[in-house]
RNA sequence: GCGGUCGUGGCGGAAUCAGGUAGACGCGCUAGCUUGAGGUGCUAGUGCCCGCAAGGGCGUGGGGGUUCAAAUCCCCCCGACCGCACCA
């Protein structure tokens, strides 16, 4: 008689049994071949979402799976738990940040454990340790020291709601916080940069070697925003005393000829020595209202250019043609890209047209366009018209090279290249994260703490008030310090680094988290690195992908790190977000869907079942029409299955032909798992193994169909089938079989429905054997009735037969 | 505006990579059996239209093209979503 279905009771003791049995742990000497499995470390905000769910779910089953097939798999984990959040709890109630997020740490991990997600514990690494804080800062301090990190006063993005400063990735295009929503302002600090883009070529050219979803390839590359031309400069007229005068920067210096005016941005430093008296006025009028404009009206496309640009009574020469050319200044233009400064060229460059004919502007073509072209602007190839020594150069390529040239020869330009990546601003005027370790001397300026007094600790007795600034700068003890060098009194840094910086290479910490004389040792990082499958949500497509990627190749060049490691993570996958009716699942929006509640009524492996089940593993799920139902039926069917329970029929080795089909299926079952698996295509994947549970429903069971479904069904859904391999195997365990193989032999079909068109039409079916050849299906094709009632007597005028699948028949 | 992804039953989706039975699998729904009832479980049916049926016609956002054959490839249009957005 069957046992009914404990799913509590069997998760409970599974779970227990791969802790105790380490199942899961690999040591760095482990013989297997490698494989590293990654799910991107979670930020601890206490029981696990959706979200969390679905991505462990995927990174779980390949664990199992590898494991399955003779991999030693590492599978770590750890928590991202420094950041705002904490902070913020902590100045509500009063209470330290530390004991709060572990909390949420403790409350996360037993979520994760519940839905039978399977680590090795022992290289759990948390972003607040403090060993992990000694070797960021000792990372830190090598960067400073390598010149990677460099402390400079620049206009940042300061959020008014957060109290801190932002990098560029976390405002939002609309001009706000990405965290807050607050209108993020620009402000002049000091704060401490790391050089990223000294690395701006190679982080995009290996991206090519990478195997991501091109969609996360396009928008780093679109991040980085690579883009080559000249810069060069023009004097302005009657203004020999302002030197070199303005430097711009185009990517098409072939057009310079059509060059009918300048633009500066309203920040440029040139603009009040160059403005003339009688447009002081309005020029300081026009620069006061946009610097007070917020980004968003700045960039706004819906207003009119003519209140967008004003004329600063100046001229500039064009070195080209040596012809004044007015000057204006405009909001589009930024300062923060480029020189400050363009060329305007109007008839090859659309935005240039628009400032031409909003203020009346002269437009001169350089480039004949097509007889047909009925546009404004022209970007594409074409013969150069009045261009003096490049009229009739026809390829854009080689006239740039020819100006550049020219440039140079006059020495008044050269080829440049400008990206639109900026160097990662790091500090951060908040508590809870890792230290800067710097001390600031009258004497001896910036001076890194030396590595045996490492790691800077904040201090616990601080007390957490809502003034908006870090409770480290108005705590004395912290503050005020000795020099190292001098020994007299100093002041440490009371920034913290970006939450960025922690998960820039917790993925190497975890290859051995252990040593204590290093971030990690080289040997265990040759061994693991890189990630072989990193899985993760696409909203880290840029952010963290992209640092991570900067960190590997700084560490490898420091020697940190193996110096051949160039990217740290070989494959990517980005699963899809979750909604709930549409809208984006979130805690703000209280639309969570508790997992627990699921786990505690179907089960864990009906959950995670009923995520791989849902789609494409890439595709945004709606919780609201997923369901678990189907799921949840289908682990109680396996059960009853392999249960011997008697509404399931035996078939018997006597029952030689029935036995055969089921065998054969079995192997086709193989096959195709086999190939989903290699594809991330679950959601098929878990219905070809219920369409082989309703099979064996219908025509009945054999010991190796059964083992067979529980071997495959495993990765999946581990409990139910480690409860049900120990019951028909007593004392063995499921995880630790080998993956079964398929024999081709057996996989193979005995006979196909062979599809018989007319015209294209679908006319009959017939069974025929699998190996038939092109006469045979042929002639059985015409034999049909249904065909010759179709053909009305005529003889085809084509035959096309694609033997075994398809003949048709052309009248 | 630029770049990308995608439009298939009442719903999630399969088949799209490699042109060859469209709608696998599941949800939902209908009916029967099981059950003291409800639920569970089992069995059958379920794209749309005509038809008692056999059968026939239509059908993958719209239009066109290539092909013996198009959900799949090509072009145009419509719509949805995502990313970037005066980047010179």
């Amino acid at each position: 008689m069957a046992e009914a279905y404990d799913h509590r009771a069997i998760e409970r003791k599974w779970q227990a049994r791969w802790a105790d049995e380490r199942t899961y742990e690999v040591d760095n000497d482990d013989p297997r071949p490698k494989y590293y499995v990654l799910s991107m470390y979670p930020y601890p905000s206490g029981a696990a979402h959706m979200g969390h769910v679905r991505n462990y779910t995927f990174g779980d089953l390949l664990v199992r799976y590898r494991t399955m097939n003779g991999y030693g798999v590492l599978s770590p984990i750890g928590f991202d738990s420094f950041g705002l959040p904490a902070e913020n709890a902590a100045i509500k109630t009063g209470q330290h940040p530390r004991p709060f997020t572990d909390a949420r740490i403790e409350e996360l991990k037993s979520s994760i454990k519940a839905i039978g997600a399977v680590y090795d514990w022992r290289r759990e690494v948390r972003s607040h340790d403090p060993e992990y804080i000694r070797w960021n800062q000792v990372i830190f301090l090598r960067y400073l020291q390598e010149g990677l990190a460099y402390r400079k006063n620049a206009p940042v993005n300061w959020c008014p709601g957060c109290q801190t400063v932002l990098a560029n990735e976390q405002v939002l295009p609309d001009g706000t916080c990405e965290r807050s929503g607050d209108v993020v302002e620009k402000r002049n600090l000091e704060q401490w940069f790391f050089k990223i883009t000294d690395y701006a070529d190679e982080l995009l050219d290996d991206l090519d070697s990478l195997e991501w979803p091109d969609r996360v390839k396009t928008m780093q590359r679109n991040w980085i925003g690579r883009s080559e031309g000249a810069e060069f400069t023009l004097q302005v007229a009657d203004r020999p005393d302002l030197g070199d005068g303005i430097t711009v920067f185009t990517t098409r210096p072939d057009t310079s000829f059509g060059m009918t005016f300048v633009v500066l941005a309203p920040e440029h430093p040139l603009v009040e020595v160059i403005t003339t008296d009688d447009r002081k006025k309005d020029v300081t009028a026009f620069v006061d209202r946009v610097t007070k404009e917020s980004e968003i009206d700045r960039l706004s496309t819906e207003r009119g250019l003519e209140k967008r640009g004003i004329f600063t009574g100046a001229y500039a020469v064009n070195p080209f043609t040596d012809r004044p050319v007015p000057i204006y200044l405009a909001d589009y233009v930024l300062m923060t890209y480029g020189t400050g400064a363009i060329m305007a060229v109007p008839a090859e460059d659309q935005r240039d047209w628009d400032f031409a004919t909003a203020y009346d502007l002269p437009i001169v073509r350089t480039v004949e366009p097509p007889d047909d072209f009925d546009g404004e602007a022209y970007t594409g190839d074409g013969p150069r018209i009045n261009s003096e020594w490049l009229n009739g150069i026809t390829d854009t390529q080689e006239a740039k090279a020819k100006a550049i040239d020219w440039l140079e020869q006059r020495g008044i330009g050269q080829r440049t290249v400008n990206y639109r990546l900026r160097d990662w601003l790091v500090s951060r005027q908040r508590f809870w994260g890792c230290p800067i370790p710097v001390v600031y001397c009258p004497d001896h300026g910036i001076v890194p703490v030396p590595e045996d007094q490492l790691p800077v600790l904040a201090p616990d007795d601080v007390e957490f008030l809502p003034t908006g600034e870090s409770p480290l700068k108005h705590h004395p003890g912290f503050r005020n310090t000795t020099c190292p060098v001098c020994g007299g009194p100093a002041e440490r840094e009371t920034d913290t680094m970006d939450t960025f910086v922690d998960s820039s290479w917790y993925f190497l910490r975890f290859c051995d988290p252990w040593t204590p004389t290093e971030p990690f040792t080289k040997r265990a990082v040759e061994k693991w690195m890189p990630v072989d499958q990193y899985i993760g949500g696409v909203e880290h497509a840029i952010l963290h992908l992209m640092y991570a990627r900067f960190y590997t190749k700084a560490l490898a060049d420091l020697g940190f790190a193996p110096k051949e490691l160039r990217e740290p993570f070989s494959r990517l996958f980005t699963q899809g977000m979750i909604r709930l009716g549409g809208a984006k699942m979130s805690k703000s929006k209280g639309n969570l869907v508790a997992p627990e509640d699921l786990v505690d009524e179907y089960g864990a492996d009906a959950l995670r079942l009923a995520h791989l089940f849902v789609g494409p593993p890439a595709d945004d799920v709606d919780w609201e029409t997923v369901g678990i139902e189907g799921t949840s039926r289908f682990v109680k069917r396996v059960w009853r299955v392999a249960q011997h329970d008697s509404e399931v029929a035996t078939i018997t080795e006597a029952d030689a032909d029935a036995h055969l089909r089921i065998t054969k299926a079995t192997h086709r079952l193989v096959q195709r798992l086999n190939d989903d698996f290699e594809r991330w295509s679950y959601n098929t994947a878990v219905a070809a193994l219920m369409e082989f549970t309703n099979l064996l429903y219908k025509e009945g069971r054999t010991d190796h169909a059964v083992d067979t479904l529980l071997l495959l069904l495993a990765p999946m859904a581990p409990h139910v089938t480690a409860e049900l391999w120990e019951h028909r195997h007593p004392g063995e365990h499921i995880h630790t079989q080998r993956w079964p193989v398929a024999d081709p032999e057996l996989a193979r079909a005995d006979s196909v429905t062979l599809v018989v068109q007319v015209n294209g039409k679908v006319r009959d079916r017939l069974e025929v054997d699998a190996g038939i050849d092109a006469v045979t299906a042929e002639r059985l094709a015409l034999q049909s009735q249904k065909v010759q009632d179709h053909l009305n007597g005529a003889a085809p005028k084509k035959v096309i037969a694609k033997p075994p699948r398809l003949v048709n028949l052309v009248v």
